[in-house]
DNA sequence: CTCAGGACTTACAGCGCTGTAATGCAGCGC
DNA sequence: GCGCTGCATTACAGCGCTGTAAGTCCTGAG
């Protein structure tokens, strides 16, 4: 049988409680009492039973993470570190899969859940503002990502979109490109990430032309392939670098490129955005934009701790960096 | 607050034992009485609460999935399926991350978990037979995946390796390839997946050239780039078709051979193998085996909950499909 | 030397549920 | 009409822990 904290306290002479009180490191211990417990607690190999602690402290040890789809690359390398640093949080994370369907994502919020959750970390595509507004406030939240307007009612995680823009199209023009089109899902062509390229495309002295600034339509690659393709078929010049908001996009925008002669990036300079990770396999590989992703997994856990129902909501921004491979300085 | 069982209890008239029989499906509860208690839970909008549940019955109603890196595509999106299985099964899952470390394997069957596991679903990578045949009987669990001596321990659930990598090289053959390389992670050359390519080789009445069945020496892209790059350069002549036991190993090869100026397909045929989701942005676009991940996640599961101890180990096999793409039937 | 007050420790109830044993109550055979 | 059987239901203990209130012990000021 597994040890309990009562076999301790009696191996070590003390009260049960004051056992829990060495385990959850609670003040008011001496130090002779607290050895004798340790020792006691190494001995018998006690561990605390979870269930039992969550029963009488009325909270569950679980929190939801909640993304579109797990098997996205980028969604798997952020929930591969929310999981890391929930174990130094003592929090059990359990998975969700929304498909980016707002019912999906409003039923976490609103529909009682078997196991209470302690918080939920979500990312989400479908929600509203007003979804957002009306959730229950005394279910921890914090938001995840770029979905517009979402994120003044909740807690957000994020980094600067616009200056990660920026600093990506800035390499490309350093690399003495001029002509430099955008490939974003469209068609809200406000997103952050194309007006930080028009932020450098500005300080740069050049005049932004909106009619290189592309919406694909969709995020997964074939959209950007049959953007960008349909395009150039029409008879448009081609350009001389790309930035696509997002890593798909950008290699299906390489694909057009390829498939029409042009070459990556002797001809066609190509940056995306989000470092997701393809083990250097492809050819030629992405330069993108990398966000620190295990920066943004524990300020959404800590925020998720601190939270309380009521407080205003808090904006938190993770760094970046730019990952500069193949696409836009060649191979070799 | 939220309702009890009690107060359920006390809304239909009958005591709060009964009230658990009808959340809980047992029998001998009067139709009759079924209806009021059903009513009386609808009403007040009860849920069980999971602590309490687990904590009555000892178990933790949580299982555990390790992989090496959640963010390698194969395994995010095996756990993807994995965690809508389980869902169905009334499972929390509880990732873990491996590293493929033998220590962080080990440590997941030994350890003392802070919640009791009801059990744990492993795709190991260090771990020894012995390592499996020495753990706790008592925590039940699945095994995924090839490492090969492991499954002779624990249930395990696979595909048919051999045959698998025998349809994927004949599909090259029917090609009309006939100088067919074979290139795996080694140097443990008795790998299913090469098996299955000498079967081939061997049904179609070619002779296999152990020469060109290469050891990459790590599962990475660069590693196979590397190892098909120097064997190019070493003045070997090129293979018209290359069998790759990892989609990650056949994107490196396809690096290789096209950085050395050879067309795929045209000129060389590549397949892989697991079938990992890279939204067909690649080009070429990865001819693959693809395993069913949905029917594995299911028998892992099923397996896991029918795990008795001491019983003996079962082999459950998982149907796969060849996906044909651009790197082996060209674009367009 | 006394006593207030802080440091440390303990006893105990109770978190919400389930398993077990016990009880109630028909219907049945004799 | 009695005991028996088996279904339907109930009472109650207890899962292992933590919060609270109530101690006990020691120190230093008066």
């Amino acid at each position: 049988m597994r040890p309990r904290l009562t076999d301790v306290a009696e191996a070590a002479g003390v009260s049960m409680k004051t056992v829990s009180n060495v385990v959850n490191g609670a003040e008011h211990v001496r130090e002779e009492t607290r050895q004798r417990v340790l020792a006691a607690i190494d001995k018998l190999g006690y561990r605390p039973n979870i269930a039992a602690r969550n029963l009488a402290q009325g909270r569950s040890g679980v929190i939801a993470l909640a993304v579109p789809q797990l098997d996205r690359p980028y969604f798997a390398s952020l929930a591969a570190r929310m999981l890391d640093e929930a174990e130094s949080f003592g929090w059990i994370v359990q998975f969700h899969q929304t498909g980016g369907r707002r019912e999906a994502e409003l039923a976490l919020l609103t529909e009682r859940h078997p196991a209470r959750l302690d918080g939920i970390v979500m990312s989400p595509l479908g929600l509203t503002a007003e979804d957002v507004q009306n959730r229950d406030p005394s279910l921890p939240l914090v938001l995840l990502g770029e979905k517009a307007g979402t994120e003044h009612h909740a807690d957000h995680v994020g980094i600067d979109n616009r200056e990660a823009g920026k600093v990506a199209t800035e390499h490309l023009l350093e690399l003495g490109r001029r002509h430099v089109m955008a490939l974003a899902p469209g068609p809200r062509m406000d997103d952050e990430r194309i007006n930080g390229y028009r932020d450098a495309l500005a300080a740069a002295g050049l005049q932004t032309d909106e009619d290189i600034v592309l919406a694909t339509g969709g995020l997964r690659g074939q959209d950007a392939e049959r953007t960008l393709g349909e395009w150039l078929d029409s008879g448009h010049p081609a350009p001389d670098a790309v930035f696509a908001a997002t890593d798909w996009l950008a290699m299906g925008a390489i694909r057009a490129l390829v498939l029409r002669g042009l070459r990556v990036p002797q001809d066609v300079a190509v940056v995306g955005f989000d470092d997701i990770p393809y083990d250097l396999a492809t050819l030629p590989t992405l330069t993108t934009v990398a966000p620190d992703r295990v920066a943004i997994a524990r300020l959404a856990l800590q925020a998720l701790r601190d939270q309380r129902p009521g407080s205003d909501p808090k904006r938190l921004q993770a760094p970046f960096s730019l990952v500069v491979r193949e696409s836009t300085t060649g191979i070799g």
